[in-house]
DNA sequence: ATGAGTGCAAAGGCTTTGCATTAGG
DNA sequence: CCTAATGCAAAGCCTTTGCACTCAT
């Protein structure tokens, strides 16, 4: 997806969801879009210093109540963020135990099609509707090793 | 693993860290015995009104350092906890996304040897040593659905 | 007896909210 | 113009810490 793509398909579920594309909500997605891997609210305001604190909160909630965001959960004290994988590519996270680092990685095909029918089928047994899973890898990072 | 065997093991853990296995810490694993999914603090609190909160974030942490109490990470606003897998069984966790409900869930032996032996090389070709994975099935459950 | 463990209360730290100001349509 | 969005400051809430008391060895 082409950045201009990109911000055409973001623009466009703020607007279903009776919100604007304002100069802060564009800045802190294309912050996100550079990141190699999830961002946590210091990264961000270190990162621009333009961005209020309060409206990253605010902006990061309301973009992820759209589907623009996913808020990635580590063991870290901060929250971190990351574009939605429809808009970005399915993936998974390699989070070092010791330093907090987040890689991400992507899993053969393969390995991801099992999951998935697996998946569904072991949610289904216990009366849950799966709409997605979440796969970390914990361990410890080349440096901290 | 019987009762007393697990109260022994974790006595051993504990001992090995010049630490005690008091009376608090032996109701708080007994509590995390019994529960069917990883508790969080007041859960904890209601379940047993004789633990003191800040006791049981200490308790919690140490057995949590000693490799006793693994920590869960949900989209809850507080944390969860449950018994290293070492003591009870390699599981994973249905949660639910919008009434947050944790349920254990357990994978087809076949489906979680293709998960470890593709995890563990995928990590290394990162620079990451391997030390767990954490699966997560994100959905709807019964009653919210 | 003596240090570890506990419990109450207060402080920390990440996140959210109130409110006046600014900006988008 | 007029409401949504922003930014600063203050408040909330989960968690951690200080300190005196209790328990275990």
């Amino acid at each position: 997806m082409s950045t201009t793509e990109l911000h055409r398909v973001i623009g466009g579920r703020l607007r279903q969801a009776d919100q604007r594309y304002t100069y802060r909500r564009h800045q802190l997605v294309e912050l996100l879009y550079q990141a190699p891997h999830p961002m946590h609210i210091p990264d961000i305001l270190s990162a621009n210093p333009a961005l209020a604190q309060s409206s990253v909160y605010r902006n990061l909630a309301l973009l992820e109540q759209v589907g623009v965001v996913r808020r990635v959960i580590t063991s870290d004290q901060h929250a971190r963020y990351e574009l939605a994988e429809d808009l970005t590519h399915h993936h998974h996270h390699l989070i070092c135990t010791s330093c907090g680092a987040v890689h991400d990685v992507v899993l053969p095909d393969d390995v991801e099609h099992v999951f998935d029918t697996t998946l569904v089928s072991v949610a289904a047994a216990n009366g849950f509707t799966l709409s997605q899973h979440r796969l970390d890898l914990l361990g410890l990072c080349a440096g901290c090793r």
